[in-house]
DNA sequence: CGTTAATGATACTCAAATAGTATCATTAAT
DNA sequence: ATTAATGATACTATTTGAGTATCATTAACG
């Protein structure tokens, strides 16, 4: 029953230490020792967080990655969401889904609101906290 | 990224459903069909609670299962433990695991603290509220 | 230019955790 | 004796998570 997946731990590892270096671009090679992860493993992370707007990217020789947005404003909330598609804390809260007892559950505000609070206190946890 | 498994999901229906019927015993067959779940999966499941000392069970024709604590005190947070070890917002937070930073980890406070935070709420959700 | 060092995209494999089934043993009412 | 129940436990299947591998593209460097 984890919340946070590797993905995430990982990226978190990566953003705080390019904000702590805060260089133009670090290429994964560059960092793959200190988050502790393999080099491909870390690219395709990297990439997802590309894709995402996390960071920039170059290509070529001489590239890299680099934060795309300020670190005090990269929150944790927004890498889970992005990188494991967020927080249910059952499959009933989150997505409308089936389950039949449905109208009659009491359960599912309580969870949905737990789930809120939760991205909340995520959210209030930024990089640069971290760096 | 579930954090409540099946087996909370229906043992706190069928918790609900024993509260709210009070009755001396009920077997497995009268449950399976509101609780909406195959008779021996949730067979698996009365036995664990029994075991965790939540239902008493009465072997037998006529037998079946009932509670065996107040269900005002019966909190998600015991259910949570007994049925899926507890919760772990990730590796690192609960146990006391490797991942080399550790010390250096600004992270692990933060998730344990929330880890805490979100037992209590589980916590404050008692079967009796639910019934 | 060609080599090298980087990312982009994507398909694939492996492992672990969840979910669910099946079976045999035991017990007690009828 | 039969039937309706739980106890214990082994087994299977499905899903999800974690990690690899590969080929394509880009750009600096010599």
């Amino acid at each position: 029953m984890k919340v946070l997946n590797k993905d995430v731990d990982y990226a978190v590892r990566a953003l705080v230490l390019m904000a702590r270096n805060d260089k133009p671009a670090t290429p994964v090679a560059g960092m793959r020792a200190e988050v502790r992860v393999s080099g491909p493993f870390l690219r395709k992370i990297m990439q997802k967080l590309q894709r995402a707007g996390f960071v920039h990217s170059v290509k070529g020789r001489g590239g890299g990655f680099s934060l795309a947005r300020d670190p005090g404003n990269i929150r944790l909330s927004e890498l889970v969401s992005a990188l494991q598609g967020g927080i249910k804390l059952n499959d009933c809260a989150s997505e409308g889904k089936l389950c039949g007892l449905h109208s009659a559950c009491k359960l599912r505000p309580r969870l949905a609101s737990m789930e809120g609070r939760l991205l909340e206190e995520l959210a209030a946890i930024t990089v640069k906290d971290l760096a």
